[in-house]
Formats: C-alpha cells, structure tokens, sequence
DNA sequence: CTGAAAGCGCTAACAC
DNA sequence: GTGTTAGCGCTTTCAG
C-alpha cells in the first residue's frame, strides 16, 4: 500500500497511446488492431509491436459506441443448477465459437420479475440478439423484445405464440408420447411425481399432455406428489417411498425429472421391489450424469444441446445478414423415448 | 414477411426523444433515469411516463463511455457442467444481487488459450473487476491482470501466489487431511482414482497433498487410474471394477471427485463388497446432489458457496471505494471432512 | 495505403 | 431545479 504499492487507478491505455509509441494515426492502428482495410505489412507490424509492447486492450465500450454494433448474444435462462441448462449453453457456444458472436448469460431462477429485470439489464447494452428459454413472458419482457429491433429466439418449447423465432420440443407432446408408451406396456395405476413450481411451463405442459393421453384411454392418475427444494436424489427417495405406501396398487411412477426418477429407482431397489416387472419407472431428460445407475432409468431426450445449436445458428445468421428481425423461424425437435431398463416391453 | 413486417432495423430510442416527448432537457432525463441529483416531483413523473410510453431502454454503453464506470464483474471459470462453479455462481450472485454490480461469466474448458482469449475479451469491456478460478495462467493473462487496473480475486485455490486478493482452500491441504483420517481409520492399501486432465491444477495439488502425507507415514499408494471423458458415474463403476480386479489386495480407494466415487460405491454395493468395513471410499466436493444414495459417500466440503460470497464481497467493497486494486486480501477457508458411510470409524 | 474530421449516446462539470 | 458545454475512445466517412 505504499512504496511498492502497484499502479492504481492508472489511466487504461488508449488508441492514441498506441498511435504515438508507434507514429502512426490513431485511424491506422485501429485498421490494423481490426484487421480492416490495406495497411502495409511494415506498419502493420510496427503497430502490432507497439501494442504488444504497452499491453493495449482495446475498448469494446467505445468501439460499440462508434460503430453501433455489439457482438454480444443475450442468453436467458432460468437455471444453471439443472443440468439441462449448461448443455443448452454448450450447443450454444459451439455455433458461436466460429462467430464473432459472443454469448452472456442472465439467470432469472424462474421469476418473471428476475426475468424482466435481467432482460432489461441485458437489452441496455444492445445486444445483438436474445436467446431466451420458454413462451411465457411478462407483458413487459414481450414489448421489451418485441421493441429491441434485434433478433429473439425463444427456446426449449414449441407449445405457444413466439416472439420471433422459437427452437424446441413440443412438451405436451412428450408427455402424451410417454403416456402412450407407458400405456402400450401394459400399466394401469400410474402414479405422477413433479415439482411444485407453478413456474416451471414445460413441466406443467409435460404433465397436462400426460394427463391428456391417458384420459384418453379412459385413465386417471391414481396419485401425484409434488416437492420443492432440497437434493433431488433424496427427494425421490422420500417421494417414492410415500406414494407407495400411500397407494400400493400403483405400477407405474412417471417423474418430472431424471433426478427424482433416479431417486425413486434407487429406492425401489432397495427395497427389493422388481422393475419394470412390478413397478415400471420414468423420468424426462436424458441427463447423461445418470449413466451408471444400476439400472438404466426409461426417460426422453430433450435435445438440449441441439436447442442450443439451432438458437445459435439463427441469431448467427441474421446477424450477419444484418440484423433482420421478424425471420420467425420455427424449429421442433422431435423427442425420442430411452426404455432403459425401467420401462417393461410388450 | 410482407406487409405485416415487424418494424425492422428501426432506430433504438436514445434520451432525446423520450426528452422531446416529455419536454425536459437530455440532462434532466438522465437524472431522472438515474436517479441522481433533485428533480422535482413533476418533471420526474412526465419524464418517467414519456420513457415509458415509448418503451426506451438506456443505453449502457454510451452510458459506460461516458462516465468511464461499468458495473460488470467478470466472473472466470473452467466448466458449468461441474456442479462446482454454479454453486459458487450462486455464493456471487447473492453478494452482488445487493449492488449495483452483474456479474458476466466466461468458460475457459480448463484451457488457457482459451483463458486468455476469455480474458481479453471480458477485459475489453472494462469490467470493475474479476473474479477468475485458480492461481495457474499463462503469463500473457497475467500480464492482462495486473495491468487492467482493476481488483482481481482468484478463487477456489490457495496454493500459489496470488496477483492480488484470493479466496480458496488449500487442495495440498486438503489431500493431506483425508490421507491422514484414511490412516488413522486404519487403512493401509490405497487406490486413487482421479481424472487425466494434467491442467486441473486442484486435483492434481490435492493428490501430491495426499501422497506427501501417506508417504510421512511410510506408505505409498498401490495403485492408481486416471479417465477422460464419459459420464463421471459411469467412470467410477468401470475404473473400480477394473482396480480391484487387478490390486484385489486394496483397502481404501481415493476418488479425486464424488461423483466418480459415487460411481464406485454403487459399484462395491452391487458386488456385495462390505463398505466401510472391506473397503473404505472418499471422494472430494461434497455435492449435495448425491444425498440420496443408497449410503452417504464420505467427502470434503469445498466451501464452493462461501468462496463465491467471499470474492464477491471484495470486489464490492473495492468497487464502493473507487476501485482500489492491490488490496492483496487472502481468504483461506477450511474445509472439513464428511465422513459418510464408506469411511470406517475407529 | 494513410490521415483528418465528425460523431456514436450518454454523463461530468459547470452555469444559470 | 434545470440547462449547456464538452468530451468519453473509438469508428465512419471521405480526402488525399
């Protein structure tokens, strides 16, 4: 703090530092620091060197400013605690990492009003593009994106009116495919085990497609639970262990994620009960994490890192055709069932 | 597309039309948008109504220029899909959800090409400071660091030497410590099963941390396993199996990671190997995600919550003070032992 | 191939 | 309380 105190508060370097430690404009070292327009291969070099030597980095503040662009992709996700949203972000930086787009996450914990605030917080610096996960916005997170002007691809469910674009997989479809297949297996005393957030559209959406296809069938959930909070392995656990005693008869658990689902299957386990034979099990997911369970738990890829890809791949491809908005593209994955060894086969 | 286009490449609202439309000057605008300086009651109101009316959105970045202050903090780190950094995310997110700050994160993937480039990148943006995972990076970052001017906290590692400030735990410690609880539980035959990654530099200090102890004591490890790649549960069944098949002689196994030791209880339990009393089993990072498995893994709490608030805390209180840098704090958290089930006690 | 001038949209620092 | 004047550090545009 005092003799040998490091250089505080020192001025950051600018173009112009560069531009006289090397005597050239500051108009040339900023061609060449961008690799724009002919410059000759010996001030090139000159201005290179010189940056190299003061350690100059470049302000993106004031290059945003003056030439009204921002290679930033805003990405709004309610989670990054799930496991589903860091692979949607890893398809995401793939495409991105062969642009000059760069992606910069917001977390909105499943709160609309995080949400809002976030997205504001975010469309302040002109991104130029939104990826943001579900259909279901505040009034005025929609007129904040339908007023960007930039690009808005709404991600992971294709079960509503889009922004803009939209990349995902239908939920209610996947619930009634599930239902369907669990029906087509032979079981009649499906028990439902979810989580308590209202908040959570694509659960709520999975569950009324379920719902909806066993009613069709005449069926009717038998006994649901839900949780909140704590380890989600345990959770399971306890969800199961209730729910079975509560309701013997059942031969079936659908969960609302791979998580509980492996809680439960490691309880059925231990208590000996025979799966699929006696109890069949399902989760939704695919979380790759799970593989090494001791049984294989049946669930349903959601094509995170391929939502990641597509969403990219639009924001990328307007973006260097300028910007365009309103290219409404609409992209559903289709969803395929995992049997594992927790689904009995006919 | 046609005629129903959305407004496309409309000009973004700036302060001069939401000051024509309020009629108040640019400056009085800002006030009130910032909420700095005495604006009367009345003029706050039109100016609020006209900003939105017309839906406008400040922006930040002529806002950054102008005041040469930018509240962002750039957050660094290896890896989401770890289950480690979003925690310490969230230690963040809790300090700085109380300030003016936001944090940006930057993945490097455990490479430091990559680390630089991040750096660079987020560095141009002239954030108020960073937040950056480990006290390993090339000498170009370095260089980066200590020249921005800015404060710096290294997190997670304490082992080193730090550019400014520092919060962590000691992994060489760390190692230390279950080598020695090991030992004392009586435990002589010891396997360590860890992951290949020659650049994560934590593992790789708590191991020499555990050999250097084992070897205080005269013993040496009998056999060891490294992976790559896969899903860390499956790993650990697989690298277990194929380390008591070839040392059957083992006693204890030393997983660098809990879930590739959870991998490996599963697997002892499906082989009816007693644990603790046959083998005994640990892993590091006491991740809640596994309560819930058939027997409690014994682990190490890396502290992952508190490094984040602890960071975040420093940064805000420099930050307050004008952006101090060379504080030079050093946090070292202790981290304690969990011992489960799969740790005989004595 | 290189340079000079004029802003980008906002805020600091003063006047009034 | 409110308005005016200069920039912030870069890039655009146009002239050489």
């Amino acid at each position: 703090m005092t003799d040998t105190a490091p250089s505080r508060n020192r001025r950051p370097l600018t173009l112009r530092d560069v531009s006289e430690a090397s005597g050239v404009s500051e108009m040339t070292v900023s061609r060449v620091l961008r690799n724009r327009g002919d410059v000759s291969q010996t001030t090139r070099e000159r201005v290179l060197e010189a940056a190299k030597d003061l350690g100059y980095v470049p302000n993106k503040i004031a290059g945003a400013l003056a030439s009204q662009r921002v290679n930033l992709v805003a990405v709004i996700i309610p989670s990054l605690s799930n496991m589903v949203f860091p692979e949607v972000m890893t398809g995401i930086n793939e495409v991105l990492d062969e642009t000059p787009l760069q992606p910069v996450v917001g977390v909105t914990n499943y709160k609309p009003e995080r949400e809002e605030k976030v997205l504001y917080e975010m469309l302040s610096w002109r991104p130029s593009g939104v990826i943001i996960a579900g259909l279901e916005h505040s009034d005025a997170s929609k007129a904040m994106l339908k007023a960007a002007g930039i690009p808005v691809v709404e991600i992971m469910d294709t079960d509503g009116q889009a922004i803009d674009a939209c990349v995902g997989i239908s939920h209610r479809r996947a619930g009634r495919k599930m239902a369907n297949a669990i029906l087509k297996a032979g079981y009649r005393n499906i028990g439902f085990l979810g989580t308590k957030m209202p908040l959570d559209h694509r659960a709520r959406k999975r569950f009324e497609g379920f719902t909806e296809a066993l009613a069709k069938e005449g069926i009717e959930i038998v006994d649901r639970e839900f949780y909140e909070g704590g380890s989600a392995l345990a959770k399971g656990r306890e969800m199961t262990e209730a729910m079975l005693k509560r309701t013997p008869e059942i031969d079936f658990l659908y969960y609302s994620n791979d998580m509980i689902g492996a809680g439960g299957l490691l309880y059925c386990l231990d208590q000996g009960i025979s799966v699929p034979g006696q109890i069949g099990l399902a989760g939704f997911n695919g979380v790759e994490l799970l593989d090494g369970l001791p049984r294989q738990l049946a669930t349903m890829d959601a094509c995170r890192a391929e939502i990641g890809r597509a969403a990219a791949r639009i924001i990328a491809e307007r973006s260097a055709e300028d910007g365009a908005i309103g290219g409404g593209e609409r992209i559903e994955l289709t969803p395929k069932i995992q049997p594992g060894d927790t689904l009995r086969r006919r």
